[in-house]
RNA sequence: GCCAUUGUAGCUCAGUUGGCCAGAGCAGCUGAUUUGUAAUCAGCGGGUCGGGGGUUCGAAUCCCUCCAAUGGCUCCA
């Protein structure tokens, strides 16, 4: 009896014409046994799926070799369920959960009595290797529902059962053996455990809440990594080391840019003369932005009373993350975690008619937010933190203008600071969470969130809509950058806040003398200090542009001889307002040169006999070498000019 | 906050199964040297081993607790 034909249609268009039934392998081995052997998967009507996976209908067909993008998931993933297996085979007792293939790498999650330790992850490493060496075929198999729930019960299997029990109806219940071991999974896999390669390594132990809830129990989590060849990994490996090398802990230290000490507490950066210099000439340009912008500077107070914070809903949407409340001659007075409200009382103190708006009210105001001790992280996640911050009011009419000019100073200093790497993110409410999580104003919720999108649309400013992240009082712009180590951070915010009109009392008098309500944008372009600064030092690994850099020149003599002038070039620069060092020791000028290398100073201004006879100095730059000599005056401007202008 | 790890001189790190007054390099100080584009030589000073408590004849080392940092989870500028 001759088997049902089915039509497969390659990726090159040549339709097949092959038994019902048939595999990606038959079809690959039916080319060429090389071909075979090579096949990882493939995608059938461009769904991945495993190599040996029966066609039963027609279809398209692509067979995908290990170089394809969709074979790294798939190594990474078969390791997360080969980690499985050594786990289980060494702790007998161990439930597994979840082991997703993730960026660079995987994870599994187990549940265990006694979390492992780094000491562990050796031990299970051998065990893989075992398991991989065995080459044991992944094999999907299709269960029944309820069987499937009362296996996984018997074998003490809770998490797995419970998974089952959540996965919608119309889901297909899949298993797959690999030997003797079986993980419920959707697949698809690679044909065998010897096709994942030994290009791994567990990296980490961490402990991670049973679905990402905290309310949950902790399950113990072992993080791998998994690369095609070793030479891949490697490479990830020693990107990691670089990536080290530029972390802003370790250059704040080097470069004596900040400090944390454990008498002042947790979170709460002590900023040390170079590190003061970055602030400075980081405001210096806020202010001068901002006053071309038509911004006035505002001054507000750290301490507030509680009731100015019931109304501006902060102690009924924020309060966790408020440090607890001092009781002040019977009052209750927090820290305060934002400025808004203090402007918004400054734009009440004075009747507001249409004429002024918008009103534009910037401050450097240092907020304080108590933030989980495990979720600080050097200078990017603190307590105490200095906003670029700034309220806009304005009437309805002027708002998108008002929001895009907000965004276009965001891009006005990506340029300065050359972020080409960022992502405008549009958040928005989750109308499930009025009330709760947001503020419930239905309307003006959809109302606010149609102005922004409108005004993005309108500056061509490419963007993405994220649901249930706006913040409690109205939708936002977060921007998204990623430091040059790969690590990402809102630093940008923009945010319209529409719960202030009623609840302070904000009013503006019209054309027609009728008071209206104004609309309020909360923006901080340049976040806070502590991350914006912690994202410029690992952006620029420390070498910051002459603008910037704490010291910008450091006068180096090559014999002491040559003191008197290079004191005169000291103090010539320093009258003209350069940040500048002098290196008088009795060393040699190679030791001294190489002292400025690494405390990463731009310019080093070189002295020897020939600069005092002909009132010069010989210029070095950091990473280029010697420039040739100029005559000082020359210097001065050159290096007025660059600061000036801001030069990368 | 939760899980794990870590905390020795200003910095980077050694310190074997608990056992002589706790070590090195760099930095610092002093002296010699007077130097032309990434390290001159010599000498010297510096640590309540994160804080507190305990076990022990004896603790940097073992236990408890607090503080802080790191990697994650959760949360977020």
């Amino acid at each position: 009896m001759a088997d049902k034909l089915i039509n497969i249609t390659l990726p090159d268009g040549t339709v097949l014409n092959k038994p019902i039934g048939s595999t990606g392998y038959d079809i690959a081995f039916g080319i060429s046994e090389s071909l075979a052997k090579q096949s990882i998967a493939v995608e059938i009507n461009n769904e991945f799926k495993d190599l040996s996976y029966p066609m039963e209908k027609d279809c398209s067909l692509k067979i995908l070799k290990k170089d394809a993008d969709y074979a790294l998931e798939l190594i990474r993933h078969d390791c997360a369920h080969v980690m499985a297996e050594a786990v289980q085979a060494l702790y007998p007792g161990t439930q597994v959960t979840i082991g997703p293939a993730i960026e660079n790498g995987f994870y599994y999650d187990f549940a265990r009595d006694k979390p492992f330790t780094v000491d562990d992850l050796e031990k299970i490493e051998k065990k893989m290797h075992e398991i991989i060496d065995e080459g044991l075929e992944f094999k999907r198999e299709v269960w029944n529902r309820e069987e499937a729930i009362k296996f996984f019960e018997n074998e003490g299997e809770l998490y797995k059962a419970e998974i089952i029990k959540d996965l919608p109806g119309s889901e297909e219940i899949t298993i797959y053996r690999q030997g003797k071991w079986l993980d419920l999974c959707r697949g698809p896999h690679l044909p065998t455990t010897k096709h994942i390669g030994k290009s791994f390594k567990l990296m980490k132990v961490a402990g991670a809440y049973w679905r990402g809830n905290e309310n949950n129990e902790m399950l113990t989590r072992i993080y791998g990594t998994a690369w095609r060849t070793d030479k891949e990994l490697r490479t990830y490996l020693n990107m990691l080391k670089e990536a080290e090398k530029r972390d802003h802990r370790k250059i704040g230290k080097e470069m004596k840019l900040f400090t944390f000490d454990e008498e002042v507490g947790a979170g709460l950066p002590l900023w040390l003369p170079n590190g003061s210099v970055l602030i400075e000439q980081l405001e210096n340009l806020a202010k001068e932005t901002e006053n071309d912008a038509g911004y006035d500077r505002v001054k507000t107070p750290h301490i507030t009373k509680g009731s100015l914070y019931e109304k501006s809903g902060h102690l009924s949407h924020y309060k966790d993350s408020m440090f607890p409340a001092m009781d002040i001659d019977g009052n209750e007075y927090y820290l305060k975690p934002m400025n808004c409200p203090h402007h918004h009382k400054i734009y009440a103190s004075l009747p507001r008619t249409y004429k002024e708006l918008p009103v534009r009210l910037a401050e450097y105001g240092t907020c304080y937010r108590y933030e989980k001790s495990g979720q600080l992280f050097g200078l990017m996640r603190v307590r105490s933190m200095q906003m670029n911050d700034a309220h806009i009011y304005c009437t309805e009419e002027q708002f998108k203008n008002e929001f895009l000019s907000v965004c276009n100073m965001y891009l006005y200093y990506f340029k300065i600071f050359g972020i080409e790497k960022y992502e405008m993110r549009l958040s928005l409410h989750d109308p499930e969470k009025l009330g709760e999580k947001y503020v419930d104003e239905p309307e003006l919720w959809i109302k606010t969130e149609k102005l922004v999108r409108e005004s993005l649309q309108d500056g061509e400013l490419n963007f993405v809509e994220i649901p249930g992240e706006a913040a409690f009082y109205g939708p936002k712009i977060d921007v998204q950058v990623w430091s040059a180590i790969g690590r990402e951070f809102t630093l940008a915010t923009n945010q319209v806040d529409f719960a202030i009109p009623s609840r302070f009392d904000l009013t503006y008098i019209d054309k027609d003398n009728k008071n209206q309500t104004p609309l309020c944008i909360h923006r901080a372009p340049l976040g806070t200090h502590e991350r914006f600064i912690g994202f410029l030092i690992e952006h620029f690994a420390g070498n910051f542009p002459l603008w910037l850099a704490p010291v910008q020149v450091v006068v180096i003599t090559i014999s002491d001889k040559f003191n008197d002038y290079a004191n005169n070039v000291f103090k010539e620069l320093k009258s003209n307002g350069i940040r500048v060092n002098i290196d008088n020791r009795s060393e040699k000028m190679g030791a001294k040169i190489r002292l400025a290398e690494i405390n990463k100073i731009p310019i080093m201004a070189i002295i020897g006999e020939k600069e005092v006879s002909d009132n010069s100095i010989s210029v070095r730059r950091k990473f280029k070498g010697d420039q040739g000599s100029l005559k000082l005056n020359d210097f001065i401007q050159n290096i007025k000019k660059e600061i000036d202008n801001r030069i990368l």
